[in-house]
Formats: structure tokens, C-alpha cells, sequence
DNA sequence: GTCTATATGTGGATAGAC
DNA sequence: GTCTATCCACATATAGAC
């Protein structure tokens, strides 16, 4: 019963993918890059997947099952206020990586929402899932019609300072711009 | 004294490669695109341009260039409160754009700044100039030293609603969003 | 299931005639 | 200055041995 160095080699492509698509862009990331940093020969990945954009569709499925496990754990407070608390305390955990490479999710709509097809639906479906339960929160605190505003409001947000630190490679802009949300979250009367 | 169709070539160049790369991004539009949508042949760009990385640059120098116009209109009003509301009617007027293609600086910052280069490094010039500008602003509003904050907030909300304007393809993201500044930026407290 | 070798297409850049 | 034809590198995808 020996076992393969990390996890199967399904799962090491799409971390490798993840890591790269995140770091690079999509368009940038090639099949020969994902080989190398996954240790999959290059001839092997169309074993696994039959396309680049079959890869980027696995890609985004991890992201989307990742933020599913944070909502989940998000959702063990009872106040919406702690858990929106967190989900902005969320950019402020990542902001080394946020103003180095931007949001995974974001950048990647970014990059292909202008082009259509395939991986940016998804990715755009993980970003709407996202406003969803955000929307959640605030009508959990009485907001009402108001509530799908006020989450595009808080996302635009939390999108928007991700794009200005990758683009001023400047962490600062996070920590300052989670400290005003906060404020504001807690501050909103209801 | 007779006249070719819309300028001469280097502009006529630098305008067909602006439009493409706002719509499709930078690295999806190849010299050929700009060659076609140009009416330029393909091997006459390399008299007009080195590289396709100075084309970007030239999208960008005209970018900075309608930038550094519209300011200048904006601060016709002696009200630094409507210079910013003009600002943020800007991309109130560009929806259609802002929902089919996105911020044409932002979406670049974002697609190029994770591999830097010197396209990046102009695009993110751009954003900082508008970034200076608006923080200029609050200083006459008498914001002092919260003014960056305040200028990085505005920017960030206009970038992020962009970019979900762009990925949920929803013009009226852009609106709601803008009329949220409005109110903001009237009454803030100066 | 795994891998090497390669086919196929495309993109950026250039050579050189006019 | 202008344009046609082409080179070369690289990226995706596949063929087929093991």
C-alpha cells in the first residue's frame, strides 16, 4: 500500500493549476507549466483532462468548494454581522497573496468574462454565490430590499481594493480598506 | 493635398488596438486583429512599432492622455464635492462599456500586473494619477490626512462595481453603485 | 494507466522587394 | 514608407509505444 508523494495525480494537476492560474493569469499558464509544477509529464495530463478549459473548469470547482467550507464555517456564528465580520476578515488573512496576485476569483472574471465561455461562467457563478449569501446576511439583519445592494455594495468593495493592491503592490491598501468594512458593517444600523 | 480615411496610420494603429484591447484584453488581441481592424497590413506595424509591448504602451500613453483631459474639464467646477460627482458620472455615462468590457485601466492592471513589464507598470501609472487627483480633492474638502483612504475607498468601489459589472454582464450593478457614491460623496461631513 | 515523441496551428517578429 | 511572404518559437492537442 505505498502512496504517491501528494494525493492523486488528478488532485496534484489541479492544485498545480490553481496555484499557476492564480499567480499568472489563465491565458499565461500553459500545459507545460502545470506538468512541470505538478511533476505530471506533459503527454499524461490529457489522460486527466481532454482540454486546457477542462482543467480551468476543475480549477474553478476547487475554488467554488472552497468557499462553500468557509461559508459553512462563517456560518457557525449566529449573528450575520460576525459572519460578514469574517468573511472581510477573510481579505485581510490573504492580503500578502491579494496584493501580489489579486483575488483568484475575481482576476480570473476579470480575465476571461470578456471573452465568454466555459470557465469564466463558472467563475462567475462562484463570485454570484458569493453576493448570494452575502445578500443572506443582510436580510438575516432586517435590510429587506435593500439587502442586494448593500452585498454588491460590500463585494464591489472588497473586489475593487483587491484590484488596486495587485496593481500598487501595496498590502497597506487592504489592511486599511477591511478596517473602514468592518466599521461600516458594524455600524450599520438594523 | 488628398487625405487617407481617419489619420495616419500610427493613430489609426493605436486606436484599432485600444478598442481590441479593452475588448478582448491584451493578450488575446494579436498583431493581426490590429492589423485587420486598422486596415494596416501586418508586416507595416513593425515600422510603427518594435513590439506589440510598445503598442501597449501606446494604447496606454493615449489612455493617460483622455484621462488627463476629462480632469481638466471636471476641475472647470470650483466645488471640489462636483468635481467627484463628475468623476463618478463618468462611469455612469460608460455602463454599456463598463458591463461588456469593464474598466479599460483596471481590466489591464488586473490582467498584466501579476507578470509586471512595462505595460503594466504605465497602466498602473494611470490608475495612480486618478488616484492622486481624487485624494487632491478631499484634501480641499479638508479631509487632510484621511484623504488617501477616502481617495482609495472611492477607487476601489468604482474598480470593484466595474468588475462586477463585467462578470454578471449587469449594467444596472453600475448604476445602483454610482448613485450609492453620489449620496457618499454628498454628504460627506466638510 | 503512464509516458515520449510529435503533429498542428498560431503568434510575434523579420527579410527584403517595391 | 509600404507591403508580401516567411521564419521561428511556442502552445495545445494527439498518436501510439510501453
Amino acid at each position: 500500500m505505498s502512496r504517491k508523494p501528494v494525493g492523486d495525480k488528478r488532485t496534484r494537476l489541479v492544485n498545480a493549476a490553481a496555484k499557476l492560474v492564480h499567480e499568472q493569469g489563465f491565458h499565461r499558464t500553459t500545459l507545460a507549466d502545470i506538468s512541470e509544477e505538478s511533476g505530471v509529464p506533459l503527454g499524461n495530463l490529457s489522460y486527466y483532462f481532454k482540454s486546457k478549459d477542462a482543467i480551468g473548469h476543475a480549477v474553478v470547482e476547487r475554488l467554488a468548494c472552497a468557499y462553500d467550507a468557509l461559508r459553512e464555517s462563517w456560518e457557525a456564528a449566529p449573528d450575520p454581522r460576525d459572519r460578514l465580520t469574517s468573511f472581510i476578515q477573510l481579505t485581510m488573512t490573504n492580503r500578502d497573496a491579494l496584493s501580489r496576485s489579486g483575488c483568484p476569483v475575481g482576476t480570473l472574471c476579470a480575465e476571461l468574462s470578456k471573452e465568454g465561455g466555459l470557465v469564466a461562467d463558472s467563475a462567475t457563478r462562484v463570485l454570484g454565490e458569493l453576493r448570494g449569501w452575502i445578500e443572506a446576511q443582510f436580510r438575516l439583519l432586517g435590510k429587506g430590499a435593500a439587502s442586494a445592494d448593500l452585498a454588491n455594495h460590500l463585494l464591489s468593495a472588497i473586489q475593487g481594493v483587491s484590484l488596486l493592491a495587485l496593481a500598487f503592490h501595496d498590502v497597506k491598501l487592504v489592511e486599511r480598506e477591511a478596517r473602514y468594512l468592518q466599521r461600516w458593517v458594524r455600524d450599520l444600523a438594523g
